[in-house]
DNA sequence: TCCTATGTTGTATG
DNA sequence: ACATACAACATAGG
């Protein structure tokens, strides 16, 4: 599930730990461990003390004692959360989603805290990564504001060259360089909400529609930014409540909701409203 | 059984 | 060289 706002989300989940100190750590060898190994994980953690909990783009970041980093990408399914939260960690979770609680096989990582808090990431799939070191790590250091951030480069955006490339906008809008933290859904609102169809050449768009996309871009990510996980749930004219089921309908038409494969992914888009 | 899945990367293709 | 397309990763659920 993890796109900006949730691994924003997902991140704080663990604040409940901070100031405390890094007691145990449980760490599976699985993919998730490809570029460092789980003994070299729980050996930086163990001891430390856990200092900060941040997010950038899809990344989160952990900052512990002795300037010691870990790096948590969640992939496709990864989640974060607290052990006592295990069942309530879906954030736009259904009556019966809610009730049913991630299996710990999957867990993927496990700090045992001194207050008690067991931090979890746990990731049925593996697509997610771990990282340690110690200092600032450079995919932190690089990473540049989302567009929800008012620093975010809007103009150095709208004019970079993929403009000019014939790859479907909503490839374009995948682009972790330029949008980080958009996923597959979060581009496809942003899409709809802008009027263009996901498969339409980046090229071929005017220069009002381009407008248009970046604006929505940044519209959709502080929307989400604002109600995941604060309790509320994105707008119930969003294109998300419905691009998942079978004969979903266009929420301001009416009409059904057509899905295609665009730039590799599956992509909702409403024929009615976007051109 | 077959298909799909909120992501990224390395490889293939033109 | 360049831009774009796509398979691969691994698992669960419909």
């Amino acid at each position: 599930m993890p796109e900006l706002a949730e691994v924003f989300w997902f991140s704080r989940r663990w604040a409940a730990g901070v100031g405390a100190t890094v007691v145990a750590v449980t760490a599976p060898a699985s993919r998730v461990y490809r570029h460092e190994s789980p003994e070299a994980v729980a050996r930086a953690l163990t001891g430390r003390r856990l200092l900060a909990c941040e997010a950038r783009g899809k990344r989160a970041a952990f900052r512990f004692s002795g300037d010691v980093w870990l790096g948590i990408h969640l992939g496709m399914t990864g989640r974060l959360f607290v052990e006592s939260e295990r069942a309530r960690f879906f954030p736009f979770a259904s009556e019966g989603e809610a009730a049913r609680a991630p299996d710990p096989k999957h867990d993927r990582l496990r700090l045992t805290l001194s207050d008690g808090t067991v931090a979890v990431y746990h990731d049925p799939r593996m697509f997610g990564e771990v990282r340690v070191s110690v200092g600032e790590p450079d995919w932190w250091a690089q990473a540049g504001p989302d567009p929800a951030d008012a620093r975010w480069p809007e103009a150095a955006v709208a004019a970079h060259r993929v403009w000019r490339g014939k790859s479907p906008v909503k490839a374009v809008l995948l682009r972790q360089d330029l949008f980080p933290g958009v996923g597959n859904w979060m581009a496809d609102e942003a899409l709809f909400h802008a009027g263009v169809r996901p498969g339409r050449a980046a090229c071929a768009l005017t220069a009002a529609e381009r407008a248009a996309v970046i604006a929505a871009v940044r519209a959709v990510c502080r929307e989400a930014l604002a109600t995941v996980g604060r309790g509320g749930e994105p707008p119930a004219d969003w294109l998300f409540h419905r691009r998942w089921r079978d004969g979903g309908r266009c929420p301001r038409t009416g009409v059904p909701l057509v899905r295609e494969t665009v730039g590799g992914r599956t992509s909702c888009w409403s024929p009615a409203v976007q051109r």
